[in-house]
This record gives structure tokens, C-alpha cells and sequence, in this order.
DNA sequence: TACAAATGATTCGTGTACGAATGAATATAT
DNA sequence: ATATATTCATTCGTACACGAATCATTTGTA
């Protein structure tokens, strides 16, 4: 009753629950991110760099600014990435014939057997973990997070994904 | 039904459920990471240096150390802010004198200002897209993210934090 | 006391991650 | 047809974000 000066501009349970959930949410990040350069070590491959590998896999030959959009990145950011997956021989740019401006991604056959037994990033704790779950949470935080994330990517640009399919109307 | 060997090493479900939540949480980490940047050209400062200069605020002189555990950083991570935060002058660093290894860092009256009035990132369109849910499933989002964070931080070394309170029972 | 081990901050190297600016190619307008 | 605008990839500059290595200080031990 004493300590009330701690914050004053704004109201309590506000401030609770925002704080909670964006702690939360930076420890999820942190969490991933450590989980990535752990994979990068083991595999050699990084998680966005699976990511992308698994999703020009998928489908099939890609522009640079199609493989940024399918995983959410920049393409200032996917230039990057795939000059690193380039280096190592899993994908090639070919300069496109119609449009030169374009640059196809186009997967290899080392970058294939890679990406068939690439493992997701997170995959195997997580989906450990969740299996002990019972179904019911599962399914819950499935929805909590697809939720979260299309209430803060309505704020920005939306281009479908990946994995933005709409089979999870449960 | 002709498309099966898309994925064939991974069962059908698991790839699912994996896939998605991974997706949800690139987006989710995504719309963090532009929402920070956003921030940082508006307010002068970053989601991270916001959140640090909030905790130094609140809990007094800490060393680098303890700021970076609080915020769920690396101690690397954390010298980087402290020193974009100092050239702003809303922290200082002052050697200890009993522990010469330690520094305290130390908030300014000028970061004072900043960190009363300073919005926590994501603090505006988040809570305000939270209120407009029913409140049973912000309880569940809340849930859904501790839950997740948890699972995931278990695979790590796990220091207590600022956010990390045990109130939420529910 | 002297010497080894541990600790705290920092530096270094690598990899995201972004927007702004750039340059080449294409499309559009006059 | 030529000038302008748009589009695509890239480069540049900034800021995380990490572990490994480093350096100074402190602590523990022989």
C-alpha cells in the first residue's frame, strides 16, 4: 500500500497483463533464437535458413522476394540467408530469362536430401514436449498463437504464408 | 491424394501441428521485431532498451549481469544496450568499489522521465486488440504463452525474472 | 603467501533482421 | 520513341543476439 509509485501512468491489470504476455513472449524468442544456433552446430543449418531451404523444397522454384514473403521475412534479410545456403551448395540463383530482374531459387540435389531429413527447427523438444500435453492444451495454444499472430500482423502488411491456412476452425 | 510424398519421413499430424506453430511464432517474432523498430524511430528507443531501462528503473542499480538474467539476455547482448543506452545518457556505469570486476548500472533523471512516460513496446495496439476479446480467451492466450515459454526455457538455464511471477493460477 | 580457479564485463566473429538507398530492368505515360 | 515510374534484388548502416575468447579482479586452496 506503500510501493504505489512504482507505476503511476498507467492502470494496473493493463499494465499486468502486457507485461506478462511480452515477457512471455521474449522469453519464446529467446528460446527459438538459442534453439536455432544450437541446430546451426549440430546441422550446419540455422532456422530460418531451414525454413527457407524446406519451403523452396516445398515449392518448387522461387523468386528471392517469394521465399521472404512464404517465411515471413524481408528480402533484404532473405539475401542473406541465401547467400549463406548458396555457399554450401543446397540452393543456386538462376538469373530469370523473361524478367532479368528476378532471381529464381532453385534447390539442388544436396540441398533436397537435406531438406527431406532436415529436422524443423524446435521440432523434436517441442513436439516431445506438446505430445505430453493433453489434447485439449494442444489445441489451445495451436489457437492462442495463431491468434497472437494475426493480431499483430494485422498492424503490418499481410501476405499468406506458408503455413497461414485456414483448416483450424475448431 | 496424389501429392502424398511431399512429406514423407515425418507423420502426417505431427508435421502439422509442428509446422504451424513454428509459423505462428516466426510471424509472432516478426511483428515483434518491426514493432520494435517502429518504436525506436518514434520514441528514440528500442523494444530491448526499453524493456532494460524499465527493469534498472524498477529494481535499482543492478550489474550488467543482473539486467541482462532479468530481461532474458546474454551478458554479450546486454553491453551492446547498456552502451546505446549510456550515449543516450538514461544510464550510467559506475565500477563498484567493493567488487572491482562488477559494474552497477545506474539510471539518470533523464532516464527516469523516459522510462515513466516511455510505452512498453507493443503495449498499444496489443492491449488494446486484447480488449477487445472475450476475456475468457485472454486468459487463455496468457496461459497458452506461459505454458509455451516454459516448455521451451526448460531446455535452458532458467533464472528467475521480472516477469516470471508465479500470481497466475487461474 | 602464492598460485590456481572462478567470476564479471568486454571484445570478437557470425548470423539474423530491418528500412533506406542503389542500380538494373521493365512497364507506363506522354 | 522517350521520359518517367515501378519493380526486383542487392548493398549499406544499425541493432539485436549468441558463444567463445580475453582481461582484470576476486576467491579458494595448497
Amino acid at each position: 500500500m506503500k510501493e504505489k509509485k512504482i507505476i503511476e501512468t498507467r492502470s494496473k491489470q493493463e499494465e499486468d497483463l502486457g507485461f506478462k504476455i511480452l515477457g512471455y513472449l521474449r522469453r519464446i524468442t529467446r528460446a527459438i533464437n538459442l534453439n536455432s544456433k544450437r541446430l546451426a552446430t549440430e546441422n550446419n543449418l540455422t532456422s530460418p535458413q531451414t525454413f527457407s531451404l524446406i519451403t523452396i523444397y516445398h515449392m518448387g522454384p522461387l523468386t528471392l522476394a517469394e521465399v521472404a514473403s512464404k517465411v515471413h521475412l524481408s528480402p533484404s534479410t532473405m539475401v542473406g540467408i541465401i547467400d549463406r545456403l548458396e555457399v554450401k551448395n543446397l540452393v543456386i540463383r538462376e538469373r530469370s530469362k523473361d524478367d532479368k530482374r528476378q532471381v529464381r531459387i532453385r534447390i539442388t540435389e544436396e540441398g533436397k536430401k537435406i531438406a527431406k531429413k532436415s529436422p524443423l527447427p524446435l521440432q523434436e523438444e517441442l513436439l516431445e514436449s506438446l505430445s505430453k500435453l493433453p489434447e485439449i492444451q494442444q489445441k489451445n495454444l495451436s489457437k492462442a498463437l495463431k491468434l497472437l499472430a494475426s493480431i499483430l500482423d494485422t498492424n503490418h502488411s499481410s501476405d499468406k504464408s506458408l503455413s497461414a491456412d485456414e483448416s483450424c476452425e475448431d
